[in-house]
RNA sequence: GGGCGGUUAGCUCAGUCGGUCAGAGCACCUGCUUUACACGCAGGGGGCCACUGGUUCGAGUCCAGUACCGCCCACCA
């Protein structure tokens, strides 16, 4: 009775009834059990701004390989999803979306209102990214799925934030930060990126006050920005100019720059003298008139005045420029800071009349005033790289702000990690102890560091450069979405203060912490701040509150005195940061209810921190890695993970970075629905081979492409030309088909022209693979009626029997050894080279005559069950889909396989042991026999070949070799005469070779081919092959030659060319005799 | 300017300790509708290992420099 097996795989039909299979029957869920092995992976969050792309699908396959490959060796395997809130860019394009649709801003609807359309926006795209992550086939714990914003997540935050502030660690400071105006916020110096403009270089100048004889009555400096003059503090001059111009000379003329030379020659002898004026006016006190904003400002000595540069004197704005910042930092005895933007980016009261402009305003009316006072020398125009910020692409505006900070740098008494958890260490600051961590002598107090792979040298180079800086981490974001900082603060009279602090609660009670903060981020305890504080001072007072009952009630109290709460939340990476823990239900598991804790009883805290392996890309590593890293030290005194795998970042042909906006961007539901899941998986796997970066051509689906008319599907994006904007220039967004002409549009911005699915055609491999491994289990399948286990010993098998489970012992003990060293091309090639070079051309082919006979086909089906049972097996990891679907098609017609006796099985493959190879299977000198009848087969195909001889015409061969080759070969005769397609063959060292033959020299062998006589041709071939055989034993015989490499070289490799080169001759005597032959 | 990479077949990439390492897949060429698979089978062609020096008996492999390409950070009065 035959079943009907279909010839074809089908992915959509299969793949979401094999995935609700494994949710069905709980294979993904996690809980704490007696297994002492565990296995866990944190999963990076996908954004919520959008649906995932081929980044992320490289991201999720590397985590479910390593998942499901733990999971069959039978580690306790966590996979926890979830998604990030993505503060500022979420928020960004919700706003962006509500401007487009309503056309109203956030401050026309309200904080609540704005919240409650992110949170709507929230549900639909994890809506999105979870069904992508499934029909990947990823296999994490649904149950366990969390968001950045769940009360579970928000606990931690806030415990997390309140033990910061009361070690002292988070700190509020006026700092220059990248503003973005259009979204009032602050960004990170990760979220800003350059772009250049075309713009002008703007020559002012300053009267001098009180000019005395023989000193300029004008100072010259020049901006880009001439708006934030009005916020100008001083004028710096180079200390020691004519020292820096001799020792820029000095170097110009060793690098051989001879204009450079010329222009530093000319400065010294033209600009030098005015400089040193300027440079001794400074040091004598002088100022100069602060033109419009009629004040006198300080000439002041610093060194980032360049005097090779320009006028040789600047401008110092310390409230608007970060380098100003830095100068003012080195003079704030002498100088002073004024800021003159508002948050919305319009000018204030500092700016005098030009309050309420904003910025290009501002400057054209700053330009058209000096014009008019004759103080602007001269304008350039000039290309220059703006800041813009990445969320709202508009250009950020330096900007003083008061802002929180954690300190990353070493403090003061150092820093106490994992408090209280037994696990505690101290170190000098925070970014050293995550410094510390990657040193490979450093061991937690469980024993374990950090390491990087596959590549732990460059990757720890970038992770240690980034934190040796040691920069104090901006943790605010003048957002509405997110963690709202859990700070009320205000200005306090002492006597206020003192009436605050009486009615809360002591710090042992751990309710609340109070510092009294200055502007430079110095923070006291509000008891010595009342005892050093005058009467009349305003203090500014700081609490936190720990989340917990007593917090309502508190917070009304300070509202009562005057404090108000921060509206600032927290960066989004503070919440990330805290992933690897907060999931667990740190600070308190029992948040999680009854999945807290396993049959065990031992909570989901204990048992899974520290985790495994956090896998992502290398961008990654600075922002989130060393984040995660910090926190997981701070708040339990261990890393969260010891191995951080990174992955390669994917990048189209033409070696771009993939984006929607450039319209290379692939959405794997594209390639899925296309060419499979497995397919996909198959292909993303190829690609991590350890470098850094992976290309990966990309084409679009023609949106007319018809099979009938239209000649080809897919359209190079690397080579296709662009259409046209209105303007007649290339649109960068729409191509064109080579084919049929049609224009059409790839980023989805352009809704009149249809818009084409991009696409890889070298997703074609994983496919065409997965067909194979169907197709070959249905060959068995097909077979097996009436298959029945019986244990086998080695009498029972046959040499191929043999030789397939030697092969397939060392195929498991490759494919393992790669996973664990983090190599998946390497281990699936492995298993790929196993199973179609081996098990499909070479054992299928062999087995078919037994296979056919009924009677003797049990032992080989029997093998051939067992066999693929251990590949299904290895590619699982790889292959989800398909393998599963084989494997409960094979468990139906052979329910037990193995040899000796029947194989540890499970009902779904997902859940079925690891291969663990079997030593007794190994047989290398069946091996080595397999290895002679292979070459012997493939001369004679050859021979063929080259001979146009039909493939199937049976011929009469014979094979003179030694007879150590020759009874090797004779054992598996069969074989040679059935894969040869030989009518009979002779083996010996000195067989005849039969008459009218043709002949190859083949290694050890010469093999003679009746029936195929074309000399010319042959000797053609022998001639070539001997010019080979003679150029490389000329060159092992001059080698050898070499004393010196007789001498120096080790013995073993000297031995090695002696046997070499005693080979070649003895082939090349065959050969040359036989050429000899075919003359004669 | 600082850091991290890359350059090997038409394309995408392997190549571990310096010594049978000139490799794979795709593409290409020649045969073949061989009852698992034409998404296949059998066979084949194709490379100054970016360039220049150096170390070594021996260099895709180690070192230095050059060129080009990428990413991150800094700077740009």
């Amino acid at each position: 009775m035959t079943m009907e097996i279909p010839k074809q795989y089908e992915p959509a039909a299969t793949q979401g009834r094999i995935y609700r299979r494994w949710l069905e029957k709980g294979c993904f869920a996690a809980r704490p059990d007696e297994r002492r092995e565990r296995y866990v992976i944190m999963m990076p969050l996908p954004n919520v701004t959008g649906a995932l792309h081929m980044g992320h699908a490289m991201d999720n396959v590397m985590q479910d390989l390593l998942i499901r490959w733990h999971r069959m060796r039978g580690d306790n395997t966590l996979w926890m999803p979830g998604i990030d809130h993505a503060g500022i860019a979420t928020q960004a394009i919700v706003e962006k979306f509500l401007f487009e649709t309503e056309g109203k801003t956030r401050n026309e609807i309200g904080r609540e209102a704005l919240v409650e359309r992110i949170w709507a926006w929230k549900g639909e795209q994890e809506k999105q990214i979870i069904s992508q992550q499934q029909q990947m086939g990823c296999s994490c714990d649904w149950d366990r799925h969390r968001f950045t914003l769940d009360p579970v997540c928000v606990a931690a935050v806030r415990e997390a934030f309140f033990r910061l502030f009361r070690d002292g660690l988070i700190y509020r400071g006026d700092r220059l930060v990248n503003w973005d105006v259009h979204l009032q916020t602050a960004v990170s110096d990760d979220e800003v990126y350059k772009e250049t403009v075309q713009g002008h270089f703007w020559h002012l100048e300053y009267p001098v006050v009180d000019p005395r004889p023989g000193e300029p009555e004008k100072v010259a400096v020049a901006t880009t920005r001439p708006e934030t003059m009005l916020g100008d503090t001083a004028v710096a001059c180079h200390p020691d100019p004519r020292g820096e111009l001799e020792r820029q000379l000095e170097e110009a003329r060793t690098a051989g720059d001879r204009k450079e030379v010329e222009r530093l020659e000319e400065r010294i002898r033209d600009h030098l003298p005015l400089l040193q004026t300027l440079t001794e006016m400074a040091a004598d006190g002088r100022t100069v008139m602060l033109p419009l904003a009629e004040r006198e400002i300080p000439l002041i000595l610093d060194e980032w005045a360049k005097p090779e540069l320009g006028s040789g004197c600047v401008k110092i704005t310390p409230a608007h420029d970060p380098n100003d910042y830095e100068v003012w930092q080195r003079h704030r005895d002498r100088i002073g800071i004024v800021n003159i933007l508002e948050s919305d980016g319009t000018l204030n009261a500092s700016a005098g009349a030009y309050r309420g402009l904003d910025v290009p305003a501002a400057r054209a009316a700053v330009v058209a005033a000096l014009t008019e006072r004759g103080l602007l020398a001269r304008v350039e125009e000039r290309e220059m790289e703006v800041s813009h910020s990445d969320r709202s692409k508009t250009p950020i505006e330096p900007y003083l702000s008061r802002q929180w900070f954690v300190r990353m740098g070493d403090v003061e008494g150092g820093v106490v990690l994992g408090r209280g958890t037994g696990r505690e260490f101290a170190a000098p600051g925070l970014a050293q102890a995550a410094l510390d961590a990657v040193d490979p002598r450093w061991r937690s107090a469980s024993g374990r560091n950090l390491s990087f792979y596959p590549d732990a040298e460059s990757y720890g180079a970038i992770y240690r450069n980034w934190l040796e800086e040691k920069r104090d981490w901006c943790i605010s974001r003048q957002l509405w979405w997110g963690h709202q900082i859990p700070i009320w603060h205000g200005s306090l009279s002492p006597e206020r203060l003192a009436d605050l602090l009486d009615g809360m609660p002591a710090p042992e009670e751990g309710l609340a912490w109070v510092w009294v903060g200055d502007a430079d981020g110095r923070q006291l305890p509000p008891r010595d701040a009342l005892a050093a504080a005058d009467a009349d001072e305003e203090l500014e007072v700081q609490v936190c509150l720990r989340a917990g009952d007593a917090e309502e009630e508190l917070a009304q109290r300070l509202l009562g005195h005057g404090l108000e709460r921060d509206p600032d939340v927290l960066d989004t990476w503070f919440s990330s940061a805290l992933w690897p823990h907060s999931t667990l239900g740190w600070p308190d598991p029992e948040i999680l209810g009854d999945a807290a804790r396993g049959p065990t009883g031992e909570d989901l805290l204990s048992y899974y921190y520290p985790g495994s392996c956090l896998v992502t890309g290398r961008d990654i590593i600075t922002l989130w890695v060393v984040r995660m890293i910090i926190m997981g030290l701070y708040n339990l005194g261990d890393v969260p993970f010891t191995d951080c795998f990174v992955h390669a970042t994917i990048l189209d042909g033409k070696g771009e970075t993939m984006s929607k906006s450039k319209g290379n961007g692939i959405d794997p539901s594209a390639i899925i629905d296309r060419y499979g899941a497995d397919a996909m998986r198959y292909q993303i796997c190829n690609l991590q081979t350890g470098a850094h970066y992976a290309r990966l051509p990309v084409q679009a689906v023609c949106p007319s492409y018809d099979p009938g008319t239209h000649p080809e599907e897919l359209i190079d994006l690397g080579e296709a030309e662009h259409g046209k904007t209105l303007h007649g220039d290339d649109n960068l967004f729409t191509y064109l088909c080579p084919h049929c002409g049609i224009e059409f549009d790839v980023s989805g911005t352009l809704a009149r022209l249809p818009r084409a699915t991009i696409v890889s055609d070298r997703f074609e491999v994983g496919r065409r693979f997965c067909t194979k491994l169907y197709s070959a289990t249905r060959f068995a399948l097909l077979n097996l009626d009436g298959y029945r286990f019986r244990p086998l010993g080695r009498a029972d098998l046959a040499a191929e029997d043999v030789w397939i489970l030697s092969r397939l012992s060392c195929a498991i003990d490759e494919v393992t050894a790669q996973l664990a060293a983090y190599n998946p091309s390497a281990a699936l090639s492995a298993a790929r080279g196993f199973f179609w070079d081996e098990l499909c051309d070479w054992y299928l082919e062999m087995i078919k005559p037994r296979v056919r006979d009924e009677g003797a086909s049990s032992v080989a089906l029997q093998v051939v069950s067992t066999v693929l049972d251990q590949v299904l097996r290895l590619l699982h990891p790889f292959l989800p889909f398909v393998t599963e679907e084989l494997w409960s098609r094979l468990a139906e017609r052979a329910p037990q396989r193995g040899i000796r006796q029947p194989l540890a099985t499970t009902e779904m493959l997902i859940e079925a042991p690891w291969p663990g190879g079997e030593p007794e299977w190994r047989d290398v000198e069946v091996e080595r026999e397999f290895e002679l009848l292979h070459l012997a087969i493939r001369a004679v195909r050859d021979l063929r070949a080259q001979h146009g001889a039909p493939a199937r015409k049976p011929l009469e061969a014979a094979v003179r070799a030694p007879e150590q080759v020759a009874s090797r070969l004779r054992r598996h005769r069969e074989h040679l005469l059935a894969q040869a397609a030989l009518a009979a063959v002779e083996i010996g060292p000195d067989v005849e070779p039969p008459a009218a033959s043709t002949a190859r020299v083949e290694g050890e062998m010469e093999i003679y081919l009746s029936g195929l006589v074309d000399r010319a041709a042959e000797a053609e071939r022998l001639t070539a092959q001997l010019g080979e055989l003679e150029e490389r034993a000329a060159a092992t015989r001059a080698r050898l030659a070499n004393e010196q490499f007789v001498t120096r070289a080790p013995a073993a490799v000297v031995e090695g060319e002696r046997t070499k080169l005693a080979q070649l001759t003895d082939e090349i005597d065959r050969v040359t005799r036989r050429l000899s032959d075919l003359r004669g």
